[in-house]
Parts: C-alpha cells; sequence; structure tokens
RNA sequence: GGUCCGGUAGUUCAGCUGGUUAGAAUGCCGCCCUGUCACGGCGGAGGUCGCGGGUUCGAGUCCCGUCCGGACCGCCA
C-alpha cells in the first residue's frame, strides 16, 4: 500500500512494527487532548491507527494549541511505538505513532453527523451528504459485502464458460411489464430511447449468435413507484443459456447461490427445497413463501359451515394458521393482530381465534356459535397441541389467503421465528403462463388481450399443457421459476420460447396485433428464423441478494448512492428541470399539470 | 391514485389536558488537564417549533391546506 505520500494503512500496523518510522495519511476520527499530550485517531479504509502528538517541536507546537478538527485530512510521519495502555477493541491497539511531522493535506468543516458506527445522523441528512455516510464503517462494509458477491459471482459464472457480455442502455420501448425510463433523441426529432427494464431481449439473441452461456451484472430500470427493497436503478446478475432444460438452469444457479453463501458467509447451504406455485399458494398465500418457519395455512370452511355464524357461512373460504405456544396471547395482543389485519392494507374484516390451553380446553372468540366438541375439530384441522394459538380468517378466497400471508409473516416476526441469520431458500416451480386481468379467469382464449404474461412474453409453457393454450389459457403452467430466500424474491427465470409460431401465438393472447408484434419484437422473432438454440435463463436481484447476506430489509445501504422514497437523489437533487435550450435541442414541449 | 407515521437547537429527541422565559443528550466554541480511546472538569454560544391559514384571551400543542422525509397498498412482464 506504500505511496508517495504514506507507507502503511491505518489498518496494518502491529506490536511486530514497533521501532518502524512511518507515514500515514487519513481523516481525524477524534482528537482527544490531555493537557500536554494530544491523542488523534486516524481514520481510512482500512481502519483506525493511535496518534500520540506532543507538539515538542516548534512547528507543531502552534497546531497543538490549535487543535484539530475532525474529518480533517492528515499526513503525518512518526515512529511506531507500544501503547502505555493498550486498547484490546481495535486491531491496531498495541501500538500508537509517535508522530515527528504533521502536515494538513486538507482542512473540514464540522460534519453534520458524526461519522461513527452509532452515528447521529437520520436517514434523510445521511443520503443528502452521502459521501460522508460512506465513510462510516457500517456503509463501506456493505459494498465490501457488495464486492465481495460481485467478484465471487464472476468467477463461479467464469469457471463455468460464462461470459460476460455488454449489452445497450439506450434500447427500445416496450409496452409489456413495468413502466420505461425514456430518453428523448436529440437527433431524431419526436423519438425517443428507453432503458432496458431487463437485457431481455437481447441475451436471447446472444443465445440465437452461439454465445451459448452468458451474463452480465448489470443496471436495469423500471419507472414505477419505489419501496424499500426496490429502486427505480437497480442491479442484476442476468444469465441466460442454450440447449439446456429448467433443470439444468436450476442446478446452475442454485450451484451460484450455494457458491456465493459458501465464499462470502461461510455457510454450507443444504440442497433447496423445491415448491410448486400452487402449493405455495395453498399453503403460505404468496408465491414468495418465508419458510424459516412452517405456520402452513389450514382450511376449515367445510368444517366450520353450518353452525348459524354469518360470517363463516357467508365466506368463499375460512383460513387459519396456528401460532405455535402463542395461547398465552393477552386480549391486548390479540386486539392488536386484529387491528394488524384490519389495517386496509391487509384489509381483512376481523380475525377469529382460539386458544388451544395447556389445560387440553380450546377457548375461542366465536364459542357462542361453537361447542367444545366443534372446537375440537379445529384442533384436530390444525394438529394444534396445549399451548397453540390458532388464528382464522375469513372472505374471498384470494384475499383472505393475501390477508392470512400478512398475518403468518407478522406471527413469524412476533414469535422470533424469523431469524435474519437463519437462510432458508427455495425454489418455486410451474407458474402459471398467463394472468387473467379481469373478471372470470375461465373463459376462454378467444378475449385475446386480457390476459398478461405473469413473467415475461418470452416464457414458454410447459410441452403437456400447450393444447390447453387454446381452451383454458389460466391452466397452462410455464417453465417458469423463482428463487426465494427467506420470503423475499431473490430472482427467476424461465425457459424461453424459441419457436417463431408459438411465439406468435403468445404475441397473440396477448392482444398484440401482427403489425404490433412485428413492430415491436419483429427483431427477436426474425431472428428466431435462423436456427435459435433451445435456451433459457434467469436473472437474480443483486441488491437484495446484498441486503440479505448483509442481514437489512433495506436494500438502499448496499447501494453507493440510492434513491430516496420518491425517487430523488437528495444528494445531486436530481430529477431537476433542464433549461429551455436544452429542451428545444431535444424537440421537447413541457406541460406542467396544473391541478389546483 | 390511496393509507399510516414523522418534521422542535448543527444532530438525535422530550415537550402531558392549549397557559409564565421551549428542555435533555450529543456536537460546536473557550479555558484546564501527559495515558486517553464514549477521556474528564469548568464555562459559553446555539431555536422563524417545516411553511401558510384558521380556532382561541392565549397554539410547539387543536383544525384545514401545503411541502419534505419514512413505511405500506395500488403498481412493480
Amino acid at each position: 500500500m506504500q505511496t508517495k505520500l504514506r507507507t502503511h494503512t491505518c489498518g496494518e500496523l502491529r506490536a511486530t512494527d514497533i521501532g518502524q518510522v512511518v507515514s500515514l495519511c487519513g481523516w481525524v476520527q477524534k482528537t482527544r487532548k490531555l493537557g500536554g499530550a494530544t491523542f488523534i485517531d486516524l481514520r481510512d479504509r482500512y481502519g483506525i491507527t493511535q496518534l500520540i502528538f506532543l507538539g515538542d517541536d516548534e512547528n507543531s507546537a502552534a497546531l497543538h494549541k490549535e487543535g484539530f478538527n475532525r474529518e480533517m485530512v492528515i499526513k503525518v510521519s512518526g515512529v511506531v511505538i507500544e501503547r502505555e495502555s493498550k486498547n484490546k477493541n481495535i486491531p491496531t491497539g498495541d501500538i500508537e505513532i509517535k508522530i515527528s511531522s504533521i502536515k494538513i493535506l486538507n482542512n473540514s468543516i464540522t460534519p453534520p453527523f458524526t461519522i461513527e458506527d452509532e452515528t447521529d445522523g437520520g436517514d434523510e441528512l445521511r443520503m443528502k451528504y452521502r459521501y460522508l455516510d460512506l465513510r462510516r464503517n457500517i456503509v463501506r462494509k456493505n459494498l465490501e459485502l457488495r464486492h465481495r458477491l460481485a467478484i465471487e459471482t464472476r468467477n463461479y459464472l467464469d469457471k463455468l464458460n460464462f461470459l460476460e457480455v455488454e449489452t445497450p442502455v439506450l434500447i427500445k420501448s416496450t409496452p409489456e411489464g413495468a413502466r420505461d425510463f425514456v430518453v428523448p433523441s436529440r437527433i431524431h426529432d419526436g423519438q425517443f430511447y428507453a432503458l432496458p427494464q431487463s437485457p431481455q431481449t437481447f441475451k436471447q439473441l446472444l443465445m440465437v449468435s452461439g454465445f451459448d452461456r452468458y451474463y452480465q451484472i448489470v443496471k436495469c430500470f423500471r419507472d414505477e413507484d419505489l419501496r424499500a427493497d426496490r429502486q427505480p436503478e437497480f442491479t442484476q446478475i442476468d444469465c441466460e443459456m442454450s440447449f439446456v432444460e429448467q433443470e439444468d438452469i436450476i442446478q446452475t444457479f442454485e450451484g451460484l447461490v450455494r457458491h456465493l453463501f459458501k465464499t462470502v458467509k461461510g455457510i454450507e447451504l443444504p440442497a433447496l427445497l423445491r415448491m410448486t406455485y400452487a402449493d405455495a399458494m395453498k399453503y403460505y398465500g404468496n408465491d414468495k413463501p418465508d419458510t424459516r418457519f412452517e405456520m402452513k395455512f389450514v382450511e376449515l370452511t367445510n368444517i366450520v359451515k353450518g353452525k348459524t355464524f354469518k360470517v363463516f357461512d357467508d365466506a368463499e373460504l375460512v383460513i387459519g394458521i396456528c401460532a405455535k405456544g402463542a395461547a398465552e396471547y393477552t386480549r391486548k395482543q390479540l386486539d392488536e393482530l386484529t387491528e394488524f389485519v384490519k389495517r386496509p392494507q391487509i384489509g381483512a374484516t376481523g380475525l377469529i381465534y382460539a386458544r388451544h390451553n395447556a389445560d387440553g380446553t380450546i377457548k375461542s372468540s366465536v364459542d357462542k356459535f361453537y361447542n367444545e366438541e366443534e372446537l375440537k375439530k379445529w384442533s384436530a384441522a390444525f394438529n394444534s397441541q396445549p399451548g397453540d394459538l390458532l388464528l382464522i380468517l375469513a372472505g374471498l378466497d384470494d384475499k383472505a389467503r393475501k390477508a392470512l400471508s400478512e398475518l403468518r409473516l407478522e406471527m413469524g416476526t412476533r414469535l422470533g421465528l424469523r431469524d435474519k441469520n437463519k437462510f432458508s431458500c427455495l425454489w418455486v416451480v410451474d407458474f402459471p403462463l398467463l394472468e387473467w386481468n379481469d373478471g372470470d379467469p375461465n373463459l376462454l382464449a378467444s378475449l385475446a388481450g386480457r390476459w398478461h404474461a405473469k413473467h415475461h412474453p418470452f416464457t414458454s409453457p410447459k410441452a403437456e399443457d400447450i393444447e390447453l393454450l387454446k381452451t383454458h389459457p389460466g391452466q397452462v403452467r410455464a417453465n417458469a421459476y423463482d428463487i426465494i430466500i427467506n420470503g423475499v424474491e431473490i430472482g427467476g427465470g424461465s425457459i424461453r420460447i424459441h419457436n417463431k409460431d408459438l411465439q406468435a401465438q403468445m404475441f397473440e393472447i396477448l392482444g398484440f396485433s401482427k403489425e404490433d408484434a412485428q413492430n415491436q419484437f419483429g427483431f427477436l422473432m426474425n431472428a428466431f428464423e435462423y436456427g435459435a438454440p433451445p435456451h433459457g435463463g434467469l436473472a437474480l436481484g443483486f441488491d437484495r441478494l446484498c441486503s440479505m447476506f448483509g442481514g437489512s430489509d433495506s436494500i438502499r445501504d448496499f447501494i453507493a448512492f440510492p434513491k430516496n422514497n420518491a425517487g430523488r437523489d437528495v444528494m445531486i437533487d436530481s430529477p431537476s428541470a433542464i433549461s429551455d435550450e436544452q429542451l428545444n435541442e431535444l424537440h421537447i414541449l413541457v406541460k406542467h399539470d396544473n391541478k389546483k
């Protein structure tokens, strides 16, 4: 690490270096003045080294009197000495540098928050001064983790002959999927590029080109609202393979995920679970179940009907979960859970509960309608034990499942079953190919255009389901798969359609006219006429993977310069207006919404 | 498009049912201190209570609007 300015970093000197004359550069983390002596914690990326500064020569005496500002950048030279009192908390704690010369490389005004692990800065301020926030250990370590994951991804894929190929960022807008970010063309009046939502079509074309195994760690863009785990620009590990079937892809990328867990976290992951989409919805009400804990759904509809309890009698579905050991929940806690499911975001109308008490009796919130004998049937359905709590929702099938899914996660959190240091990974397979936009999904395909692709329009249907495309498109399963870690969708992919006619049929079902399909995807369909190999792939959300490995729910701290809740970069203040000259050049007339 | 939470000193927050001069911690500044490492001691400065309007004898506190931040629903092939 030796350069003209420094011989060592602030993280590497040890007792074995005592006696050496060294030069260090870094930021002043903190000074502790004790009259005649001043201690300075000098910080760089690699650590902190304590300097002892006596100010015993004329040159430094003045400085000593003035002191040193926090975050000032200095270069010091001196001899490594053993500390009189050692600090066991830091790796360099046995030594310190007795300064013989000191040079201020740059001063600093007082930063708006402390550059410490337990900073006093709030999120907003940290984002505005992100360059200071990045000086903090915690954030720096997150980016180091991100780097490690990227390196190990490249190592693994490189060994398997994957080739990293860059695809363009200025591409063409297509109406499927998320909104596109759009870039006006200066040269072509009234025309626009779009930023890629993913390199999907390009990687498929690379397969047609015979590249066989492609990957790219690549920025993707979607103009949709943000979440803690969603940014408008995000990074994917984007992969595609030729001459493969679903199982080959699953094996290859299960290997990647296990490689990453092993090399980056030192965890030997067991073989990943597999679950069909149908089972995921049936038992977890969710296509990305958190399998760190069981608490599977139990359907009670047939058991509870006909006992004059209107809520259950009127419900399409009565379904519940068994929370192990939660029978002791107080009325207040149960009321909280009821409030939780009644929040508009969840939308249940109420929550029925039954305590399976320690003495074996069962007490429910609907004892008026269900006697002990009936409640025993509930218990049997849940296989509940004394001490368990049964939580039951009723309503329309999909709404009740969705609400119960949220309640299950909430209970998992409350019961401490969602340990950030435990990892449960699984593949969800056999996704439906199509989703009905609205109305009854049992209708025929003749109503083309009312369907949209669950994954994307290039996903192939399962061979044995192709016939159903014409009669029951809603029942067609796709060669599509998602990889889920701890209830977070980390990635997904599919075997693609490589047959021009099948692709044309898909576009037709999705409501593209022949002209639209040709306009938007003609290049792909044309390419398929020149010997497209069977192919498929997958993309992993790299930011989410990083936050998962880092034990955080938010991806923002794993992105160097993230956007805020409203899609703004508060540091550089973007997006922002551009000048009339620029607008003119781009042939753009801005129409200001006037909502008042 | 919608729901919820927040905005008070540089910073993180407290501020009760509306009531005298808006507090604490930390940071900052000054003085003292040669073994500190969350150093310590003494002293000091620092406020348009996001903004606008309303209710009231009186608003940081209540109401309406608005802006900003956070979380979520919708959305995210």
